[in-house]
DNA sequence: TCTATTGTTCGAATATAATAGAACTATAGA
DNA sequence: TCTATAGTTCTATTATATTCGAACAATAGA
């Protein structure tokens, strides 16, 4: 079964990061993402949009780190890297995720 | 004396402020304010690059809430919002500015 | 009033990103 | 083997950002 790439927690930059999420769409990915607590395949996240738009904001969010996307038969279950990313840059996507949770 | 109009911290959202923390450039201007603890004029933060270059990156850091910018005679003090900040985004940027310290 | 200083704004070139339809790939299941 | 499903990749279009020289505006000080 092969599986999508993605960078070590090593190689990802604070910037990808802000990148990632200072774009409404894939802030949003991130906040059901994180609301579920589980994994989410990409049809589970329907933000009504085509979903060759929505695979180029996964390919961004995978490539800042921001989430792991493994291929379960023909579906792409999508997590949050969490702890990964609090590891390296603390704080930082929590208190993102608070601050959208209420905003 | 004219004044620089600035947001209210009410009409930021956290995009913005995302994004404006995205670029390596803006990110090293906010990282300085946050080091100096003063306000300091644009010519202090020297990043070998040309005025107007480094007039846009203030733009867009005003912009997005984190900057304030009050002109004294010719010069142009700048510094942080970062108390008004983390109280509409608690943790965001004391988080990112902790990052970026390390890395 | 003239000049130097500080930074903004303008304008144009270049680069990067977002959007989305169409074609394609991989797998599951009949 | 055929078909349906789930996403990706390709390609083109449009929109947005970055960069920076040049012109401009505001003030201080001589």
């Amino acid at each position: 079964m092969r599986q999508i790439k993605h960078p070590t927690i090593e190689q990802v930059e604070l910037t990808d990061i802000m990148y990632a999420l200072s774009d409404p769409t894939r802030l949003e990915i991130i906040m059901l993402l994180a609301q579920a607590g589980r994994k989410l395949t990409c049809g589970e996240i329907n933000l009504n949009r085509p979903k060759s738009s929505m695979s180029h904001h996964f390919k961004i969010l995978r490539s800042a780190g921001l989430v792991e996307t493994l291929i379960e038969g023909t579906e792409h279950m999508n997590s949050l890297r969490l702890e990964e990313v609090e590891s390296k840059y603390p704080g930082v996507l929590n208190a993102v995720i608070k601050a959208a949770t209420k905003s």
